[in-house]
RNA sequence: UGGGGCGUAGCCAAGCGGUAAGGCAGCGGUUUUUGGUACCGCCAUUCGCAGGUUCGAUCCCUGCCGCCCCAGCCA
């Protein structure tokens, strides 16, 4: 599915239209490709963000958009940072996506000795040498931003000092950091990048492909587009940091006999507010427990947020949503939770669950009598089909759903108002019962026998609508509450980046309770509590302890109004 | 003060010389056995600013202003 490059226009339907798009089309149409083939580059060093499912999402999208094929290639030149915990993570992850490289699972590592060959091509050429400068000696000679650089003392050395030199890094002559090989550009250009750039270093580091095999390892800039060509990469896309590497990744294409030129293109990386995709202060929240670890739902990794609910197809739909320009921008969370709830609402399963219980004794209902009510499993899809559930005299509501003195627009329960419980009765509230301390431990009511199922023949109405529980089968679980990981909307923008971390980003619940076939793991999943929000079950569950998560919460324009005051 | 980019509503983002799409958020309303969903309406006389070219400029030109990236042997 993911091979051969056919070219088939799939790209006609409503598949978003960017400028990298349009590129690709202009290409096919003019002839100069037949399809795209595109590439994601993750470094193994940490876990994939939602900052990548962008990338991923266009990468393997404009593939299966344009019929071309994308490769996942690990860009493993990094011994140092690298390791296999990471790998595995990444492919599970894109997988999860729902992408498929099919037999193009490529590495950096794969070309290595390619590499290391066109590296001899460039000494023999005289467009590269062996710097015995130090790494500070280099970073000083480099020049400033305003001010060209000093050519390297080591610059003119013959071809074949350099050649022996280098094949001497190789066998391991010399002890990291102590020489490095450079290309021969330009010492005086405006772009840094250009001022004799680092190809080769000295790392003398096991690495999880090529074990020892190696003690000489290439740089991104020297890798990355010699990669792309050997896997013919037409269109290889990146993000803006990179851009002023471009004239570097042309420059080594053309001083090489590579068998195909690859085109990079540039587009702005993700922001979102209230979190951080930067792959070090994620690390650092990790390895500092800030969180429980990189699949925490509070994290913005994939895994976090795959353990918190999100379907992948709701991320994609999100991200098609965002676009994709070059300018940088800042997305609001509120915009990929809308994206998580549209998708959730037309497939999650309704159920009933409470959060914070509140006892209710239906005083003129029978003791010991039960019934049992049709509850649809989703409004949304007529394909769900119903479920029942059982009524009883002693219930359970939302501790929220009461309120001693309510306000006139309180449509819920407080002493003498009615109101529906969902697929049950109407049910009006005659007294509360409080302890000691004051507090309202249980409500007494009084239902309508005539109102079953919840409508009143009488056609009177009632404002709310609330969701309960019986007694008699409520089973009890833990419910984990989550919020953004960070209080701020831009962490760091002002101080320490940890200072602003949430201290309420996770509440959990341990006295909440469900309808007991969700309790046992025999309801399909999502599901939504009703009036509450969208939940799935956590790998924490255990036997006779099940764990929900809060995915998202429903839209509340009541909390909104109280807010407002 | 070098090089490379980017500025369209609170936030994303179309627009490619013919008179400002769409989405999110917000506001108002209809429907509703979820204060959910769905639906309807409102929300940029103006495109960072100033000039210029043109019958006509968000779009072309010039000059400013603002923001981002680059001085790793990280990617």
């Amino acid at each position: 599915m993911n091979d051969t490059p056919t070219g088939t226009d799939a790209a006609a339907d409503g598949a978003g239209q960017d400028f990298i798009r349009e590129i690709i089309r202009t290409d096919i149409a003019s002839g100069k490709h037949a399809a795209p083939v595109t590439r994601f580059p993750p470094e193994p060093n940490g876990y994939l963000h939602i900052g990548h499912a962008k990338s991923i999402c266009l990468n393997f999208g404009v593939a299966e958009e344009f019929g071309g094929r994308c490769h996942l290639r690990f860009d493993d030149t990094n011994p140092t940072r690298e390791e296999q915990e990471f790998i595995d993570a990444i492919e599970r992850d894109v997988r999860w996506l729902g992408f498929d490289w099919g037999d193009h699972l490529h590495h950096a590592s794969d070309y290595f000795e390619q590499l290391y060959a066109w590296a001899e091509h460039l000494i023999r050429n005289g467009k590269a040498y062996v710097d015995d400068q130090s790494a500070e000696e280099m970073r000083q000679n480099r020049g400033t931003l305003t001010e060209g650089g000093t050519e390297s003392p080591h610059r003119s050395r013959s071809v074949e000092e350099n050649l022996d030199l280098f094949h001497r890094m190789r066998a391991g002559e010399f002890p990291n950091g102590t020489r490095v090989l450079r290309a021969k550009i330009d010492m005086a250009s405006g772009n840094i990048n250009l001022r004799d750039p680092t190809l080769y270093r000295i790392l003398h580091a096991s690495h999880p492909r090529t074990g020892d095999a190696w003690c000489v390892y290439p740089t991104y800039d020297y890798a990355h587009g010699q990669s792309d060509a050997i896997e013919g990469i037409t269109h290889s896309l990146c993000t803006l940091e990179f851009e002023s590497h471009r004239p570097l990744y042309d420059w080594l294409l053309d001083n090489l006999p590579v068998p195909s030129k690859p085109r990079q293109y540039e587009f702005a990386r993700l922001n979102l507010t209230h979190t951080v995709l930067s792959k070090r202060v994620l690390t650092t929240l990790v390895r500092d427990g800030h969180v429980t670890g990189w699949d925490d739902p509070r994290m913005p990794t994939l895994a976090g947020l795959q353990r918190r609910g999100v379907p992948a197809a709701a991320l994609k739909d999100f991200i098609k949503r965002i676009g994709m320009a070059r300018a940088n921008s800042l997305v609001d969370m509120a915009m990929f939770d809308f994206s998580i709830r549209d998708l959730l609402n037309k497939t999650a399963i309704r159920r009933m669950g409470v959060l914070r219980p509140l006892k209710v004794v239906i005083e003129n209902y029978p003791e010991g009598q039960i019934e049992e009510l049709e509850a649809i499993n989703n409004p949304e899809d007529p394909e769900a089909g119903s479920r029942t559930i059982r009524f009883s005299r002693e219930l359970w509501i939302e501790q929220d759903d009461f309120m001693e003195d309510a306000p006139k627009k309180f449509y819920r329960l407080t002493v003498g108002q009615e109101v529906r419980l969902r697929y049950a009765y109407y049910v009006t509230c005659t007294g509360m019962v409080k302890d000691d301390a004051g507090n309202v431990v249980e409500l007494r009511c009084t239902y309508d026998p005539a109102t079953k199922g919840g409508d009143s023949p009488d056609g009177r109405k009632v404002r709310g609508t609330m969701h309960w529980l019986s007694a008699v089968d409520a089973v009890p679980v833990e419910v984990r509450l989550y919020d953004h990981l960070f209080a701020s909307p831009t962490p760091g923008s002002e101080g320490d980046i940890f200072d602003d971390i949430n201290p309420n980003s996770l509440e959990v619940l341990t006295g909440a309770l469900v309808e007991p076939a969700l309790a046992a793991g025999n309801d399909p999943e999502p599901v939504q509590f009703e009036r509450l929000g969208y939940f799935c079950r956590d790998k924490d569950s255990a036997p006779g302890r099940p764990v929900f998560n809060r995915t998202v919460g429903l839209r509340d324009s009541w909390a909104k109004q109280q807010k407002k005051g």
